[in-house]
Order: C-alpha cells, then structure tokens, then sequence
DNA sequence: AGTCAAACCTGTTTGC
DNA sequence: TGCAAACAGGTTTGAC
C-alpha cells in the first residue's frame, strides 16, 4: 500500500521522537512479520533489546532505525503495514504483530512502537550496514559520494528514489532508454528508480501525458525530465497532505489518515471525467493489477509495451 | 543479463 | 441473500 510519501509521513513522525530512546524489550507476536530475519524471532529480540536508536532513514519505500550497535532494525510496510507509537497501555491492536518498548526518547511519554500489518506482506528485520557508492553495484553511475551512504543489506540492491538530492538523473535515463519495457513497469522497477508505486506512477504519467505502454527506448531526454519532475511534483503534494489513505489501513504513527486521495486525477477514478478534458477515466489489467488513465489525454502508443 | 509471472497473506467488494 | 471470484497501496523468487 503504502509508497514513498506514506511512508515518509511515518518517518517524519517517528524520527523526532524515538532517536536517542533505548529498546528495552520486544515482543513477537507472530512470526511471518520477521520471516526476513532468518536467525528466527528470539535473535531478532536479543539483537534489538539494550540498544540505543541513532537515526531513522528511508530510501525509496525502506525505513530503518540506526542503531548503536552497528546494526539497523529493518522496515517495510508491504501493502498494509503500520508503524505506530501508542502509549503502552492501549489494547493491542486486531493486527498487532510485533510490540518494541522504548525507555527515554523526546516526548514519548510511555509510548512504544508497534508494527500493526493485516496481509502480513511487510516485515521486520535486524541487519547488518553496508557501504555502497550509491546502493547499486556498478549501476547507477560511479559518481563519487562525499559521504557514502550506509545502507541495510537488504536495501543495497534499491535505487535512491525520486526525492534523493543525489539522484543521478542523467544515469537513470540512459538506463531507462536502454530498457525494452513499458514505461510504467520501469518507474515500478525500484531498482531502477525507487518510491514509486501503482497510485504515484498513475498520477505522474497522467500529469504529463504519457501512456504506461509507452517502449521506455523512444522516450526523449525532455519528455523522462518532465516526467521526474513529475513524479516529484505529486509526491510533494501528497506528503503535503499527509499521504494517501483510501482506507484506515494507512495511517501516520500516531493512527491518522492522509488527505490527498481526493486531490487523485486517475487512480481509482474509472468512469469518472478526466479532471482535464472530461474524458472518462479508463483503468486496465495490468501486472495482475491495475492501470487508470485518462484515453484522451493519454492515447496508447501503436508500439505499446509492458 | 534482462524480462516477466507467480507467490506470499487477509479482508473487503463485486458479480452472478 | 449467499457464495465465489476478483481485487487491494509491494517485493522477492525463480523460470525463461
């Protein structure tokens, strides 16, 4: 569920508040959430009980804890997990899976984190740091670093995303134009460029009028630029309001919906008028999934890839 | 090496 | 109304 934006809210408001607090004690609940963690969930919680949190970080749809230990605590929200900070007392949530109790912090007041997941498609994991030139070995171009950033292993083979400063545009479009694939499976292929998802892809490509079978090796230098604005332009608006939310399966940490489902010109809208031109937004199968755009604005390429 | 479909889960909505 | 199928914001795995 959750993409670049969703998941930037919850770090947002993690961060200012569990960095410096110690882990005193966790609770597995389930075991799929730390299927990843493949040392099993007694590791996991001996790992993670008496360290400090340093840091919170994300790249692309990845949010991870720093901590002293040299190691970091793992998180991806899958489709309909949740990262909350509720005061230690409230009744466990239908989908608690795993509980992480915290001593001092800023303003947490007896609060702990809880990753609350329905599907279960996310998870948890303690992992080792590792420096990279830019998360991809030999990829997205060998510019040097100042600072090289530390990344979880598991997160090493993802691309800085659409936001990072450090975003090698020029590298990322001679890539892009080197694959033989649809437009929308590329920006979805977060080794590539990561934070995108089905719902901003939609929005970004709609902005600038792109069709998602559009062969990625005839896209223009100008047209890929204009679409990467894109991409951050609506990302930015929807971090503005909170992220998306359709329903209470996403929410903030402290349990809050976002607002910008209702700024969405195609995403979930088939049938409705193309906020542009009043042409009924189409949606398609695809990649056992879904596709909205609007026919008229965005007309299929003749030579249409996915 | 690059591309793509299936698998991993549970809950809700849609259609017959 | 009841039931089954379709569908939901993502990543990994393995087949070709």
């Amino acid at each position: 569920m959750p993409e670049l934006p969703e998941v930037e809210v919850v770090r947002r408001g993690m961060g200012q508040r569990v960095v410096g607090a110690s882990i005193s004690d966790v609770e597995v609940r389930h075991p799929r959430p730390v299927r990843r963690h493949l040392a099993g969930a007694d590791d996991f919680r001996a790992r993670l009980r008496g360290t400090r949190i340093s840091d919170v970080v994300r790249r692309g749809k990845f949010l991870w804890l720093t901590l002293d230990s040299g190691e970091a605590l793992l998180a991806h929200l899958g489709m309909s997990g949740q990262l909350l900070l509720v005061p230690t007392g409230s009744p466990p949530e239908p989908h608690l899976r795993v509980r992480i109790c915290l001593d001092g912090g800023v303003d947490l007041l007896g609060r702990q984190i809880r990753f609350v997941d329905q599907r279960m498609f996310g998870g948890l994991s303690v992992v080792g740091l590792v420096a990279t030139a830019d998360g991809l070995p030999g990829g997205l171009g060998s510019a040097p670093d100042p600072v090289p950033p530390l990344l979880p292993v598991p997160v090493a083979h993802i691309a800085r995303d659409v936001l990072d400063p450090d975003l090698d545009e020029a590298a990322l479009a001679r890539r892009l134009r080197a694959r033989r694939t649809g437009l929308k499976r590329a920006l979805l292929d977060q080794t590539l460029v990561s934070g995108l998802g089905n719902i901003y892809a939609d929005e970004a490509l709609w902005r600038v009028r792109l069709h998602y079978a559009r062969p990625t090796d005839t896209l223009t230098r100008p047209a890929l630029a204009g679409l990467l604005d894109a991409t951050r332009a609506v990302m930015g608006a929807a971090l503005a309001e909170g992220g998306t939310s359709f329903d209470s399966l996403y929410v903030d940490v402290n349990g809050r919906s976002g607002y910008f489902e209702r700024a969405l010109a195609v995403y979930g809208r088939a049938g409705q008028p193309c906020p542009r031109c009043g042409t009924p937004i189409r949606r398609d199968a695809f990649m056992n999934r879904s596709a909205y755009t609007c026919p008229r604005c965005q007309p299929r390429p003749r030579r249409a890839r996915w």
